[in-house]
DNA sequence: GAAAGTAACGTTATAACGTTACCTATCCAA
DNA sequence: TTGGATAGGTAACGTTATAACGTTACTTTC
C-alpha cells in the first residue's frame, strides 16, 4: 500500500455531493463512537484512516505493512484482525468477501447492508445503498423460510474511469 | 467431509420438483460438456460428484481429503484448484466467497448469476435465481457507469429446518 | 512415424489470509 | 489494593490459494 494518497474523495453517499478527507472521516467516526460509548482507540483510528486513504479494498496484511511504514512499529496479525472486527461491529468498515479485503463505510450511523462495485482493473470500490435490493432479498428469503442475518452483495467489473481509459 | 451422504436431493430449481442423485447430476454435466466440446475428465467428474454428495459448501482442502479417502491417492492443491476453475468456467460450480467454499450448480445450461442462502447453523446452502435481482443490480451499475461482469450475492442466516429445530 | 503442439495433471515450495492461546498493560470501580 | 474489564502484544499455528516447473498422453503435421 505504498501509493496511499491523502486526497479528499467524493462522498460515496449519492445524497451527499461533498468531499471528505480521511481525517474528517475519522473525526466523524470518533464522535459517533463517543455517542455510543465505544472506544475508537489510537490504533483503531489509524487503521480506519489508512483505509480511507487507500481508496480501494485493502488486505489485512497490507494494513500491517502500512502501519509499519507509518510508525516503524511492527503490528502482528491478531492485532489487526481485532481492530478490524471492532470497526466492522461499529459499521465503520465492511469486508469485501470476494477479495479478502476491507473498505471503510461512508454511513456507519445507519445500520444497513451495502452493495459494492469493485473494479477489476484499478481495484477501486464504490459503495451503494439500495433499499429495493434489500427488500428483494428479504422477499426471496421469505419464500424459502430463511431468516437472513447478513447480506453480501459484490459486483465485479470495470468502473467508468477504466472503461473511459479504454481498458475495456 | 466424512459425512457425505449419497442421497438424492430436491432439485434446487423452483421449477423442477424432482430429485436428482449425484450420479444423475454428473451424467447431466457430462452430456452438457460433450455438447460444448469441453472435457469433463475423471478427476473433474469425481470432484463434481463429491460436491453434489456433500450438500453444503465444501472447501478445496476438504475435497482433497475426500479424494484421498475415496482413492487413497493424494491430490495436491493446484490440481483441485485447476479442476474447480474448470468446473466454474462451465457453470457447473460456484464459489461461495463468504465461506471460501464451493457448491455445485443446478443449472449450468443457463448462464446466470445466483443468489445463495447459507445457513449459519447447519452450513447448508440453497441456490436461487432471481432475474429481478440481476436487473436491479444492472440498474445500479448503470447509475455509476459500471460495467458488471460478475455478481456475488450471498445471504447468511438460519434456514427453515434450523429455525424449526429451535436453533433460532 | 519422428517432431512439435496441446491439454490435463503431478510436485514442490511458498504466498496470502486468518486464528489460538497466552501474556501484559491500563483503567476504573468496589 | 485489588480485582474485573478491555485493549493490545507475542509466538506459534492453521487454512486457503498460487507460482513455477515437470510429466503424461494424445494429436497434428509434415
Amino acid at each position: 500500500m505504498a501509493h496511499l494518497s491523502i486526497q479528499p474523495k467524493p462522498c460515496a453517499d449519492p445524497n451527499c455531493r461533498g468531499q471528505h478527507a480521511p481525517a474528517e472521516r475519522v473525526a466523524m467516526a470518533m464522535s459517533l463512537c463517543d455517542a455510543r460509548g465505544a472506544q475508537l482507540t489510537k490504533l483503531r483510528r489509524k487503521i480506519l484512516e489508512l483505509l480511507w486513504e487507500s481508496g480501494r479494498p485493502t488486505g489485512a496484511y497490507e494494513l500491517i505493512e502500512a502501519l509499519a511504514l507509518r510508525d516503524s512499529r511492527p503490528v502482528a496479525p491478531p492485532t489487526i484482525y481485532r481492530a478490524l472486527e471492532f470497526l466492522m461491529s461499529q459499521g465503520l468498515v465492511s469486508k469485501i468477501e470476494s477479495r479478502n479485503a476491507y473498505v471503510p463505510c461512508a454511513h456507519p450511523e445507519r445500520r444497513h447492508d451495502c452493495l459494492f462495485f469493485i473494479c477489476s482493473t484499478c481495484g477501486a470500490s464504490v459503495e451503494l445503498e439500495d433499499q429495493r435490493l434489500e427488500s428483494l432479498i428479504s422477499e426471496d428469503a421469505a419464500l424459502i423460510g430463511f431468516r437472513a442475518t447478513r447480506r453480501v452483495v459484490e459486483v465485479e467489473g470495470i468502473c467508468t474511469r477504466c472503461v473511459a481509459a479504454g481498458a475495456a
